[in-house]
DNA sequence: AATCATGTAACAATATAAGTATCGTGATGA
DNA sequence: TCATCACGATACTTATATTGTTACATGATT
Protein backbone atom coordinates (compact mmCIF):
# COMPACT_ATOMS: atom_id res chain seq x y z
CA UNK A 1 0.00 0.00 0.00
CA UNK A 2 1.28 3.75 -0.76
CA UNK A 3 1.83 6.36 1.59
CA UNK A 4 -0.55 8.24 -0.55
CA UNK A 5 -3.65 5.73 0.34
CA UNK A 6 -2.20 5.48 3.71
CA UNK A 7 -2.61 8.91 4.22
CA UNK A 8 -6.19 9.35 2.69
CA UNK A 9 -7.37 6.31 5.24
CA UNK A 10 -5.98 8.62 8.12
CA UNK A 11 -6.63 11.86 7.15
CA UNK A 12 -3.27 13.07 7.26
CA UNK A 13 -0.33 13.90 5.06
CA UNK A 14 2.40 11.32 2.87
CA UNK A 15 5.12 12.48 4.72
CA UNK A 16 3.61 12.04 7.52
CA UNK A 17 3.00 8.35 6.93
CA UNK A 18 6.29 8.22 5.69
CA UNK A 19 7.87 9.40 8.63
CA UNK A 20 6.47 7.30 11.03
CA UNK A 21 6.70 4.31 8.92
CA UNK A 22 10.90 4.85 9.00
CA UNK A 23 10.22 4.21 12.92
CA UNK A 24 8.39 0.55 11.64
CA UNK A 25 10.70 -0.21 8.73
CA UNK A 26 14.22 0.66 10.56
CA UNK A 27 12.94 -1.83 13.40
CA UNK A 28 12.33 -4.78 10.75
CA UNK A 29 8.27 -4.73 10.99
CA UNK A 30 7.26 -3.24 7.54
CA UNK A 31 9.61 -2.64 4.34
CA UNK A 32 8.90 -0.19 1.89
CA UNK A 33 9.39 -0.21 -2.06
CA UNK A 34 9.93 2.73 -4.29
CA UNK A 35 9.03 3.13 -8.04
CA UNK A 36 6.22 2.00 -10.00
CA UNK A 37 4.28 -0.74 -7.92
CA UNK A 38 5.64 0.26 -4.89
CA UNK A 39 4.41 1.22 -1.13
CA UNK A 40 4.62 -0.46 2.14
CA UNK A 41 4.52 -4.33 3.03
CA UNK A 42 4.63 -6.12 6.11
CA UNK A 43 7.73 -7.59 6.51
CA UNK A 44 7.39 -9.38 9.98
CA UNK A 45 5.63 -12.07 11.65
CA UNK A 46 2.56 -10.62 13.67
CA UNK A 47 2.27 -12.88 16.16
CA UNK A 48 6.40 -12.00 16.76
CA UNK A 49 5.44 -7.87 17.44
CA UNK A 50 3.57 -6.42 20.28
CA UNK A 51 1.61 -3.32 20.83
CA UNK A 52 4.73 -2.16 23.03
CA UNK A 53 7.13 -2.75 20.26
CA UNK A 54 5.22 -0.90 17.69
CA UNK A 55 5.39 2.06 20.51
CA UNK A 56 9.13 1.87 20.73
CA UNK A 57 9.33 1.91 16.81
CA UNK A 58 7.49 5.12 16.30
CA UNK A 59 9.60 6.70 18.73
CA UNK A 60 6.85 6.80 21.32
CA UNK A 61 9.03 6.29 24.56
CA UNK A 62 7.33 8.33 26.50
CA UNK A 63 4.21 6.61 28.45
CA UNK A 64 3.43 9.35 31.36
CA UNK A 65 2.32 12.53 31.17
CA UNK A 66 4.15 13.25 34.53
CA UNK A 67 6.94 12.74 35.58
CA UNK A 68 10.53 14.36 36.73
CA UNK A 69 10.67 17.97 35.78
CA UNK A 70 14.27 17.94 36.79
CA UNK A 71 16.10 14.34 37.32
CA UNK A 72 18.21 15.20 39.69
CA UNK A 73 17.20 18.39 41.60
CA UNK A 74 19.05 20.50 44.05
CA UNK A 75 15.88 21.41 45.83
CA UNK A 76 15.19 18.99 48.87
CA UNK A 77 11.47 19.01 48.63
CA UNK A 78 11.86 17.91 45.23
CA UNK A 79 13.87 15.41 45.90
CA UNK A 80 11.68 13.79 48.48
CA UNK A 81 8.50 14.18 45.94
CA UNK A 82 10.60 12.67 42.68
CA UNK A 83 11.63 10.04 45.13
CA UNK A 84 7.85 8.98 45.55
CA UNK A 85 6.25 9.70 42.24
CA UNK A 86 9.47 7.24 40.92
CA UNK A 87 8.36 5.04 43.15
CA UNK A 88 4.32 4.79 41.86
CA UNK A 89 5.54 5.31 38.34
CA UNK A 90 8.17 2.83 38.09
CA UNK A 91 5.51 0.04 39.12
CA UNK A 92 2.94 1.21 36.63
CA UNK A 93 5.13 0.89 34.00
CA UNK A 94 6.44 -2.05 34.88
CA UNK A 95 2.91 -3.20 34.69
CA UNK A 96 1.52 -1.36 31.47
CA UNK A 97 4.56 -2.85 29.64
CA UNK A 98 4.14 -6.12 30.62
CA UNK A 99 0.56 -5.71 29.43
CA UNK A 100 1.51 -4.05 25.77
CA UNK A 101 4.05 -6.33 25.58
CA UNK A 102 1.48 -9.31 25.46
CA UNK A 103 -0.59 -8.29 23.05
CA UNK A 104 0.99 -9.24 19.67
CA UNK A 105 -0.56 -7.66 15.92
CA UNK A 106 -1.50 -10.71 14.90
CA UNK A 107 -4.14 -10.98 17.83
CA UNK A 108 -5.36 -8.16 16.99
CA UNK A 109 -5.79 -8.98 13.40
CA UNK A 110 -7.85 -11.79 14.74
CA UNK A 111 -9.95 -9.24 16.63
CA UNK A 112 -10.24 -7.14 13.76
CA UNK A 113 -12.01 -10.26 11.95
CA UNK A 114 -14.05 -11.08 14.82
CA UNK A 115 -15.23 -7.67 14.87
CA UNK A 116 -16.00 -7.35 11.15
CA UNK A 117 -17.96 -10.54 11.10
CA UNK A 118 -20.21 -9.43 13.82
CA UNK A 119 -20.42 -6.12 11.93
CA UNK A 120 -21.62 -8.23 9.53
CA UNK A 121 -24.74 -10.44 11.04
CA UNK A 122 -25.63 -6.98 12.64
CA UNK A 123 -26.09 -5.43 9.03
CA UNK A 124 -25.61 -8.03 6.39
CA UNK A 125 -25.35 -7.23 2.63
CA UNK B 1 4.75 33.05 51.54
CA UNK B 2 4.08 35.49 48.39
CA UNK B 3 3.32 34.54 45.35
CA UNK B 4 6.64 36.68 44.72
CA UNK B 5 9.00 34.53 47.03
CA UNK B 6 7.65 31.08 45.58
CA UNK B 7 8.37 32.51 42.21
CA UNK B 8 11.64 32.81 42.82
CA UNK B 9 12.31 29.80 44.61
CA UNK B 10 11.08 27.99 41.57
CA UNK B 11 12.79 29.95 39.35
CA UNK B 12 9.66 31.15 37.25
CA UNK B 13 6.87 33.88 37.74
CA UNK B 14 4.82 35.15 40.50
CA UNK B 15 1.55 35.00 37.57
CA UNK B 16 2.97 31.20 36.86
CA UNK B 17 2.54 30.68 40.91
CA UNK B 18 -0.90 32.30 41.41
CA UNK B 19 -2.17 30.21 38.14
CA UNK B 20 -0.74 26.89 39.35
CA UNK B 21 -1.76 27.77 43.57
CA UNK B 22 -5.00 28.93 42.02
CA UNK B 23 -6.34 24.93 42.39
CA UNK B 24 -5.02 24.00 45.27
CA UNK B 25 -6.99 26.69 46.72
CA UNK B 26 -10.35 26.30 44.71
CA UNK B 27 -9.88 22.48 46.66
CA UNK B 28 -9.09 24.18 49.60
CA UNK B 29 -5.64 22.68 50.35
CA UNK B 30 -4.30 26.18 50.74
CA UNK B 31 -5.43 29.18 51.65
CA UNK B 32 -4.85 33.36 50.01
CA UNK B 33 -4.64 36.50 51.97
CA UNK B 34 -4.23 40.22 50.08
CA UNK B 35 -3.11 43.04 50.99
CA UNK B 36 0.05 43.71 53.57
CA UNK B 37 1.75 40.90 55.32
CA UNK B 38 -0.31 38.35 52.97
CA UNK B 39 0.07 35.64 50.83
CA UNK B 40 -0.10 31.68 51.09
CA UNK B 41 -0.85 29.34 53.63
CA UNK B 42 -1.51 26.19 54.27
CA UNK B 43 -4.83 25.65 54.61
CA UNK B 44 -5.98 21.67 55.32
CA UNK B 45 -4.33 18.67 57.65
CA UNK B 46 -1.56 16.87 55.25
CA UNK B 47 -2.65 14.02 56.43
CA UNK B 48 -5.57 14.15 54.65
CA UNK B 49 -4.26 15.60 51.49
CA UNK B 50 -2.37 12.75 48.56
CA UNK B 51 -0.03 13.24 45.83
CA UNK B 52 -2.80 12.19 43.91
CA UNK B 53 -5.22 15.20 44.79
CA UNK B 54 -2.35 17.78 44.30
CA UNK B 55 -1.82 15.86 40.55
CA UNK B 56 -5.75 16.48 40.10
CA UNK B 57 -6.17 20.14 42.05
CA UNK B 58 -3.51 21.54 39.83
CA UNK B 59 -5.10 20.27 36.46
CA UNK B 60 -3.51 17.60 35.64
CA UNK B 61 -5.98 15.05 34.50
CA UNK B 62 -3.71 13.66 31.89
CA UNK B 63 -1.84 10.68 33.54
CA UNK B 64 -0.57 8.58 29.83
CA UNK B 65 1.22 10.56 27.54
CA UNK B 66 -0.30 7.66 25.24
CA UNK B 67 -4.01 7.54 24.55
CA UNK B 68 -7.01 7.70 22.14
CA UNK B 69 -6.84 9.94 19.86
CA UNK B 70 -10.58 9.29 18.67
CA UNK B 71 -12.63 7.92 21.86
CA UNK B 72 -15.31 6.50 18.95
CA UNK B 73 -13.66 6.11 15.80
CA UNK B 74 -14.78 4.99 12.33
CA UNK B 75 -11.82 2.58 11.64
CA UNK B 76 -12.41 -0.74 12.80
CA UNK B 77 -9.07 -1.17 13.07
CA UNK B 78 -8.76 1.54 15.36
CA UNK B 79 -11.45 0.66 17.67
CA UNK B 80 -9.66 -3.25 18.65
CA UNK B 81 -5.99 -1.01 19.00
CA UNK B 82 -7.85 1.51 21.48
CA UNK B 83 -10.00 -1.80 22.75
CA UNK B 84 -6.52 -3.78 23.87
CA UNK B 85 -4.77 -0.11 24.74
CA UNK B 86 -7.57 1.20 26.80
CA UNK B 87 -7.33 -2.01 28.74
CA UNK B 88 -4.35 -2.15 29.62
CA UNK B 89 -4.32 1.50 30.39
CA UNK B 90 -7.05 1.53 32.34
CA UNK B 91 -5.47 -1.39 34.88
CA UNK B 92 -2.45 0.92 35.02
CA UNK B 93 -3.87 3.72 35.73
CA UNK B 94 -5.63 2.12 38.56
CA UNK B 95 -2.36 0.67 40.31
CA UNK B 96 -1.04 4.02 39.97
CA UNK B 97 -4.03 6.12 41.30
CA UNK B 98 -3.87 3.57 43.81
CA UNK B 99 -0.16 4.07 44.68
CA UNK B 100 -0.19 8.11 44.66
CA UNK B 101 -3.87 8.36 46.67
CA UNK B 102 -2.14 6.66 49.34
CA UNK B 103 1.13 8.85 49.79
CA UNK B 104 0.19 12.11 52.15
CA UNK B 105 2.11 15.50 51.88
CA UNK B 106 2.56 14.76 55.73
CA UNK B 107 4.09 11.84 54.73
CA UNK B 108 6.08 13.48 52.46
CA UNK B 109 7.47 15.74 55.12
CA UNK B 110 8.47 13.96 57.56
CA UNK B 111 10.34 12.18 54.23
CA UNK B 112 12.03 15.45 53.77
CA UNK B 113 12.60 15.78 57.65
CA UNK B 114 14.51 12.93 57.45
CA UNK B 115 16.45 13.66 54.35
CA UNK B 116 17.71 16.91 55.51
CA UNK B 117 18.79 15.40 59.21
CA UNK B 118 21.08 13.33 56.75
CA UNK B 119 22.42 15.57 55.40
CA UNK B 120 23.06 17.37 57.80
CA UNK B 121 25.11 14.23 59.58
CA UNK B 122 27.12 14.17 56.40
CA UNK B 123 28.34 17.54 56.19
CA UNK B 124 27.53 18.87 59.56
CA UNK B 125 27.97 22.84 60.14
C1' DA C 1 12.43 8.23 -21.43
C1' DA C 2 8.30 8.74 -18.70
C1' DT C 3 6.07 7.64 -14.65
C1' DC C 4 5.55 6.28 -10.03
C1' DA C 5 6.73 6.05 -5.15
C1' DT C 6 9.83 6.55 -1.37
C1' DG C 7 13.66 9.51 1.19
C1' DT C 8 14.93 13.74 2.79
C1' DA C 9 15.17 18.45 3.85
C1' DA C 10 13.25 22.82 4.60
C1' DC C 11 9.51 25.55 5.77
C1' DA C 12 4.70 26.95 7.40
C1' DA C 13 0.79 26.21 10.37
C1' DT C 14 -1.07 24.91 14.67
C1' DA C 15 -1.61 23.90 19.55
C1' DT C 16 -0.06 24.08 24.10
C1' DA C 17 2.49 25.82 27.81
C1' DA C 18 5.12 29.33 29.94
C1' DG C 19 6.42 33.97 30.71
C1' DT C 20 5.15 39.00 30.93
C1' DA C 21 2.67 43.38 31.47
C1' DT C 22 -1.11 45.73 33.30
C1' DC C 23 -4.88 46.99 35.99
C1' DG C 24 -8.39 46.08 39.58
C1' DT C 25 -9.48 44.93 44.41
C1' DG C 26 -8.94 44.25 49.11
C1' DA C 27 -6.06 44.60 53.38
C1' DT C 28 -2.62 46.73 56.23
C1' DG C 29 -0.49 50.45 58.63
C1' DA C 30 1.43 55.10 59.17
C1' DT D 1 -7.05 59.24 54.54
C1' DC D 2 -3.66 57.52 51.69
C1' DA D 3 0.38 54.96 50.27
C1' DT D 4 1.82 50.34 49.99
C1' DC D 5 1.47 45.57 49.49
C1' DA D 6 -0.24 41.22 47.62
C1' DC D 7 -3.55 38.52 45.23
C1' DG D 8 -7.14 38.16 41.07
C1' DA D 9 -7.84 38.43 36.45
C1' DT D 10 -7.12 39.44 31.68
C1' DA D 11 -4.62 40.02 27.58
C1' DC D 12 -0.53 39.64 25.17
C1' DT D 13 3.97 37.76 23.92
C1' DT D 14 7.33 34.12 23.68
C1' DA D 15 8.92 29.33 23.43
C1' DT D 16 8.40 24.72 22.03
C1' DA D 17 6.67 20.54 19.95
C1' DT D 18 3.80 18.46 16.74
C1' DT D 19 1.77 18.31 12.42
C1' DG D 20 1.08 19.62 7.75
C1' DT D 21 3.06 21.19 3.37
C1' DT D 22 6.18 21.96 -0.45
C1' DA D 23 9.98 20.74 -3.15
C1' DC D 24 13.44 17.99 -4.96
C1' DA D 25 16.47 13.88 -5.26
C1' DT D 26 16.77 8.85 -5.87
C1' DG D 27 15.53 4.42 -7.31
C1' DA D 28 12.33 1.12 -9.77
C1' DT D 29 9.12 -0.16 -13.26
C1' DT D 30 7.14 -0.06 -17.85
Amino acid sequence: MTSDAIARMLGTNPVVVRRTMAGLRDAGYVRSERGHGGGWGIAADLETVSLLDVHRAVGGSRIFAIGNEHSNPNCAVEKVVNAAVEDALRDAEALLVARLGVVSLAELARGFEVHCAQADSVAPK
